[in-house]
DNA sequence: TTCCTTATTGCAAAAAGTTGCAATAACATA
DNA sequence: TATGTTATTGCAACTTTTTGCAATAAGGAA
């Protein structure tokens, strides 16, 4: 509720409407601190808004996104996640037992500025999943 | 053909079997220099293999992508592509005109040691995709 | 070459995600 | 507060991707 009324202004300054649905989205969300999926976040929010529909969580997760509220995410099966977007950091995935772990965007702050200058492009998006081996699944070499 | 006649023998080491499906699957994406969606591959590889259907695409690529023969991607749009795994690279992609260009891994590998040490991983995969702004669309501030 | 094991495929049904369109409701304006 | 504009939603049809299962065929062994 509170959560997700500080994003009102954010929209409407961009002409964008706040609304039940995305009230109760961005609140969920906000109180999971992990990635969920839409279909999870459809679950949740339903609860708060009778008649809410999975096509409108899909769009409305696509539409914070976009707008910087939410932060998308691939962590391997090809299937989207989403979650707040409140600080900046990216995931080490393990591809064996699916372990995973935040890392901080300073880690890779010099990388990304070595890619804009050798690239000339300016890079908007810190979220990204980087995949090998945890600690544990080294040792036993389970392939 | 020939391209993928060499991938035989690796995938009889680990107990895997040749079929006409993954010679024709293999072929379409040794000879095509980009990401290809499924059914990108699917509609080139069924002229060569009568019956194939687009399960088995979607099958076979996740298994090339498994054994390291392939490599999946994710270009922002929520969907896989795929390409033969023969170099490494990354990508940064433009999120205002969806422009594309190739990073090479060097520019990012020791940005990858800081990561295995700071978390004691072993990272496998060399293949991210970076988004952000290409130097026109920066120019334009077309938002 | 023939036989046998089992990895792989095709099929069809299910699940996940997308899209066009008409009805609704957020909110700026008066 | 009442009104008008149009952003947003729900619905339903559609496309894309996944999955269980029985039939098939790759390829090791005899
Ligand atoms: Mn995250
Ligand atoms: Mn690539
Ligand atoms: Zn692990
Ligand atoms: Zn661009």
């Amino acid at each position: 509720m509170s959560c997700s009324q500080e994003y009102t202004p954010q929209l409407r300054a961009r002409g964008y409407r706040m609304t039940p649905q995305r009230h109760a989205i961005l609140h969920v969300l906000c109180h999971s601190g992990k990635h969920l999926t839409p279909s999870e976040v459809y679950a949740k929010a339903q609860k708060q808004v009778a008649g809410l529909t999975e096509a409108t969580v899909y769009r409305t997760l696509e539409f914070l996104a976009e707008n910087g509220l939410a932060r998308p995410s691939h962590v391997g099966n090809g299937r989207l996640v989403y979650e707040i977007a409140n600080h900046e950091h990216h995931h080490i995935k393990c591809r064996n037992c699916g372990d995973e772990m935040e890392v901080e965007h300073t880690l890779l702050k010099s990388m990304y500025q070595k890619l804009e200058s050798a690239s000339g492009y300016q890079l908007t998006d810190s979220h990204v999943t980087f995949f090998g081996l945890c600690p544990d699944c080294q040792k036993s070499e389970n392939v």
